[in-house]
DNA sequence: CTTGGAAAGTCAACAAGGCTGACGTAAATT
DNA sequence: AATTTACGTCAGCCTTGTTGACTTTCCAAG
C-alpha cells in the first residue's frame, strides 16, 4: 500500500480469487522459466541440477562447496554427484583452498562457461522477452513480490548475491 | 516511471546484470512458494505431485483426467500413479462420464477439500503477506511479467482457467 | 604434540516423480 | 466392422532428492 488514500478498495487485490491467480501464475511462469535450459540440456546428459550449480559457480567464482550447500538447499552428496560429473567432464575445475586447504573452491573452465552462457543466454531471452512486454513498472513489481515471498534465510542469500561480486 | 517519455533511461531494466537478478529471484521466490504446502505433504504420505493434482481438481470440479494432464503437463501414468493413491485414499472420487462414458470426471472428497484447503491457505497465508508488503501496484506487475514469461499454450490454459468457472 | 571437530568426499540404499514402451478394455466414431 | 479415443496398468529406466555411515584432511585448542 503505498498510496494510503484509497480506503477499503485498495485491498481487493487480497482476495482468496486474486491470491489463486497469483499462485496459478508462479505455476504456469515457473515452467516457462526452466522450458528452454531444459531442452539444451535434455541433449546433453546433464539436468537442472547441473544448471543451478553451474550458474551459480559463474555467478561467484571461486565460491566453496559449503557455500554452493547453503545456496542451493540440497545435501552435500546431492550436489556432489552433479558436480563429479561436471568435474569429470571438464566443465569445473575444483582446486583446494590456499588459506584453509580442506576447502574447495570451484571454477567453471572454458567449456563450463561456454555451456552455462549457452543455457543462461536461453534463460535470458526468455526474461528479457517478458521485460519488455511488461514494461520498467511492472519488473519492479515483479521483483518486490518475488523478494517478498523468499524466505528471510533464502532472501538474505539472495540479496547478499545481488550485491557482492565475485 | 508510468511516463513512456524517458528516453534511453526506461531501457536499463533490460541490462544482463537485471535479467539476472530476476532469474535468482525467480529460483529463491519459487523455493519460498513451495516450502509450506511442503512442510504439511511431509507429513503425510503425498508429494507435490498430489498438491498440483488437487489445486486443480479443486479449481475445476469434474474435471477429465485427459483436461488435468493438459494442465499439469505430465504423461498419463505419473499421473495414474498420483491420481490412484488419492482416490484409493478417498481424497478423490472418479465418476464415469454420462454423456461420454470413456472420460472420468475428478472431484475431491469432503476429506480431499479438507486437505485441499489446509495446504492452500498454507501457500496462499504467504502469497497474502507478499502481496501486502508488495502493494496493489507491484502485484499488478508481478502477474504481468509472470504471464510473459509463460509459453503460450500455457498461457492459454491460464488464462482459461482464469475466467472460466468450475 | 595430541586431540577434537569441521570440511570435504565417498559408498550404499532408498524414495518421489518424471519418462518410454507395450498392452488391455470400453466406448465412441467412421 | 474397423479405427480411434480415453483411460488404466505393468515393467523398467532416469534424475535428483534423502539418510546413514565412514574416511581423509586439516585447523585450532588444549
Amino acid at each position: 500500500m503505498s498510496d494510503p488514500g484509497h480506503g477499503g478498495e485498495s485491498l481487493l487485490f487480497l482476495t482468496d480469487e486474486q491470491l489463486r491467480k497469483g499462485i496459478e501464475a508462479m505455476f504456469f511462469a515457473y515452467r516457462g522459466f526452466t522450458a528452454d535450459p531444459d531442452r539444451i540440456l535434455e541433449n546433453l546428459d546433464y539436468g537442472r541440477a547441473h544448471h543451478r550449480a553451474m550458474h551459480f559457480i559463474h555467478r561467484s567464482p571461486g565460491t566453496t562447496v559449503n557455500n554452493l550447500l547453503n545456496i542451493l538447499g540440497v545435501t552435500k552428496q546431492s550436489l556432489n554427484r552433479v558436480l563429479r560429473t561436471l568435474i569429470d567432464d571438464g566443465l569445473v575445475e575444483s582446486r583446494i583452498g590456499k588459506v584453509d586447504k580442506r576447502e574447495r573452491h570451484l571454477f567453471l573452465t572454458e567449456r563450463g562457461a561456454e555451456l552455462e552462457r549457452q543455457l543462461s543466454d536461453a534463460q535470458r531471452a526468455r526474461m528479457r522477452a517478458a521485460y519488455r512486454a511488461a514494461g520498467p513498472q511492472a519488473v519492479q513489481g515483479f521483483r518486490t513480490v518475488l523478494e517478498s515471498m523468499m524466505d528471510p534465510e533464502l532472501k538474505r542469500q539472495y540479496l547478499t548475491l545481488k550485491e557482492g561480486g565475485a
